[in-house]
DNA sequence: GCAAGCACAATTTTCGAAAATAATCGAATT
DNA sequence: AATTCGATTATTTTCGAAAATTGTGCTTGC
């Protein structure tokens, strides 16, 4: 793996997790001792989170990561729910066995993990297989556009999700477990109709509780 | 503007318009002579391109242009139907006196190009107003992501149209212009059932004409 | 006291060369 | 004849320094 796509990785993580700061200017000298490489493969790697809007840049003024707020929150869940009932009503037509058969599991790995969710490496772990589980059920919907446009939308919202999961402050009596399982069940039923509407649900409840969350914190 | 956007610019126009021939590999030397400009620019738009999925990279192997295929211009245009139908809607219902000025504004400037497309700086110019119009229609929907989606998606298709629109070999008996209008008259009624409808219909016009030319051309 | 101008410092952007890797070609071997 | 190996060439990737630009703080003049 070249340094250009080591330094993609870890800066996309930063940023997703918060650890370099919603808004805050990245100054290359400080990217290049916290990375330990050169400019050219950081400056590589922000042309592509830029892409991504994952960073803004200024010609001449550098670059800094994207900041968040309550509008954009909603727009990405709101466009994740565009995309993500369309390729999962797609999913549902299409999918085979082997589709089938990675949602079971998906489901399965995640629900390991919720319970086992004591040190920082289980919340990133948890999250890798949230991830996993959303992605498997749309795995057979068949548009490489539509699973792009769930990835950058995914990651999007990841922002928004972290602190809370980190601060284990939301979703008080939420049984978002229960959630992924009815998800799950009604997918593999091959049920579009309820299957799209638990989807829609799932992501206005997530919607409110960050919102709630972003009030309390940020007084947005 | 820094030389880094320039490149992207340049690129980006090279690539859309057929320029530098799709699956081709980009030798930095080559391009460095083309675009008089050192490596590091390049490199920096060729990343921004990748993230675009106009360009494909391949670690220590360098980047290409993206190719093209039935499959994935079908795709695209099935996801553009899916992105701006919902933004339609969404524009249809926020729209206000300046929204519908700029849909009149840029069907008359693309009606004007229409009639006068002798040289192929007026293909270009064509190009840039038939955008200009189809964005206009979305402008008011107040979704900053799928804004962005639609000019991935419409820069991906617009690499399979270009070919047809230089050839002039497509659409024979098509009343494109007259499409555009009744796309505009129902939008400006707020009709969201009737300019969805016609927004469909448009594209799967399209996707046809072009499906149709690659079967002819490339045998695909 | 305060704005304008100017040197100085900090920072980004770009270049040219070096390092690292991949591709090519021919000779030696089976 | 086909294949492997090694040397050579071509190419990408990365670095370190130079160039260009922006930001800062101080002086000067009013």
């Amino acid at each position: 793996m070249t340094l250009s796509e080591k330094a993609y990785n870890a800066l996309r993580q930063d940023i997703i997790r918060g650890a370099l700061g919603q808004g805050k200017p990245l100054r290359m000298a400080e990217l290049s001792a916290r990375y330990d490489m050169g400019f050219s493969p950081l400056r590589e790697a922000l042309n592509r989170l830029q892409s991504e809007r994952l960073v803004v840049a200024e010609a001449l003024r550098g670059f800094k990561v994207a900041s968040l707020s309550m509008a954009e929150m909603r727009d990405a869940i709101e466009t994740r729910i565009l995309v993500e009932t369309a390729a999962l009503r797609a999913a549902i037509l299409r999918g085979d066995d082997d589709w089938a058969a990675g949602i079971v599991a998906a489901l399965y790995a995640l629900k390991l993990q919720v319970e086992r969710r004591d040190t920082e490496a289980d919340i990133w772990e948890l999250e890798a297989r949230h991830y996993a589980f959303h992605r498997a059920l749309l795995a057979a919907c068949g548009s490489a556009w539509q699973l792009e446009f769930f990835d950058r939308l995914y990651a999007a919202t990841e922002r928004y999700r972290i602190p809370i999961l980190l601060n284990r402050a939301g979703g008080q009596g939420r049984d978002i477990q229960g959630e992924h399982a009815a998800l799950a069940e009604a997918t593999l039923a091959r049920d579009a109709d309820l299957a799209t509407d638990l989807l829609r649900q799932h992501y206005q409840r997530s919607a409110e509780i960050i919102g709630r969350s972003m009030q309390a914190e940020f007084a947005m």
